[in-house]
DNA sequence: AACCAGGACACAA
DNA sequence: TTGTGTCATGGT
């Protein structure tokens, strides 16, 4: 244990940006501080720091047998590699602006359950917005988790089961506004078993994306986040409005708008055996490198003024 | 102060 | 199939 009531592991882990990882619209409960990140996998509070070639890793509680650190190894999708994954990218210039801009950018392995609730509370909101959201699910309903002494409190993500207690009125209250349906059907529907997120993980990508999408709330493009970011399906493309409009304008320059459908079927031909990851830092990429103002004055999705 | 956000859904044509 | 309005809330 080290002076601040913390056990300190370490993970290889090569370069890794933690920041573009933690916060970039994959996961929505990790915070920086001066320490680093922190965060809750499962059960266990963590605290993440990047060092030259490595992680550093603080937990609560000793991690006397390993399991905890090959826990989060996992999660942070340290049991592939990267570089070999990016080698399959094809060679075109927007990946290459991309895998330039997104150096240390990994595909995260959350747990399903949490995935897929933080997903049906993304629709049509900000990612700072989903943060708030999932944070107050979490300080509401969660399990408190052990935390280093003197560190403030922390807890887990809510479980299906407990989310599924509450009332539809309670879940508005947590900002969740036409989405509290949803989530209270998919935190039904898990709870009951009507839905078994552990046989996803077996079966075809399409058999578990059709499952998902019986689920309230839960569409194509949610479905394929989950698949992406909780079950580590690299055949999942979730298409939202950035990878949209990244798809048209860095592919289809000038030309007629690709729907929605098209899009989707040239991304699953043109990306090859690591599809989401390319989608990820294509992602990444046009949020961070290229802004807001891209998005407005480019966008071939805009919907025309009425009136016209 | 408008515009838009890691969409889904019912419904129209 | 493909296109629209609606849903709730608040960040920028």
């Amino acid at each position: 244990m080290n002076g601040h009531g913390a056990w300190e592991y370490r993970l290889e882990s090569g370069h890794y940006d933690l920041k573009a990882t933690l916060d970039g619209g994959q996961a929505f409960r990790w915070r920086e501080s001066a320490a680093g990140w922190e965060g809750v996998v499962g059960t266990r509070w963590v605290r993440l720091r990047s060092e030259e070639a490595h992680l550093g890793v603080a937990l609560a509680t000793a991690d006397a047998n390993g399991i905890a650190l090959a826990q989060i190894q996992r999660y942070l999708g340290l049991d592939h590699s990267l570089e070999a994954v990016l080698k399959t990218f094809p060679d075109d210039a927007p990946l290459r602006a991309a895998q330039e801009a997104c150096r240390g950018l990994r595909l995260l392995r959350q747990e399903p359950w949490e995935c897929l609730a933080s997903f049906i509370c993304s629709s049509t909101k900000q990612i700072v917005q989903i943060q708030q959201i999932v944070e107050l699910l979490s300080e509401r309903y969660g399990e408190p988790v052990e935390v280093p002494a003197g560190h403030g409190g922390a807890r887990a993500f809510p479980s299906a089961a407990r989310l599924a207690r509450c009332t539809e009125q309670e879940l508005r209250a947590c900002k969740l506004g036409f989405r509290a349906p949803y989530l209270l059907g998919a935190a039904t529907a898990v709870t009951t078993g009507a839905l078994s997120l552990e046989t996803l993980a077996s079966g075809s990508t399409q058999q578990a994306r059709d499952a998902l999408m019986t689920l309230p709330g839960v569409g194509r493009k949610i479905a394929d986040c989950v698949l992406l970011f909780a079950y580590g399906r690299q055949d999942a493309f979730p298409v939202d409005v950035w990878v949209q409009k990244a798809l048209q304008t860095l592919y289809f320059p000038g030309k007629r708008r690709r729907s929605l459908e098209e899009l989707q079927r040239f991304s699953q031909r043109h990306f090859g055996s690591n599809a989401g990851y390319a989608q990820q830092y294509l992602f990444h990429y046009v949020r961070a490198h290229l802004g807001r103002d891209w998005s407005r004055n480019q966008s071939p999705a805009r919907r025309r003024p009425r009136n016209l």
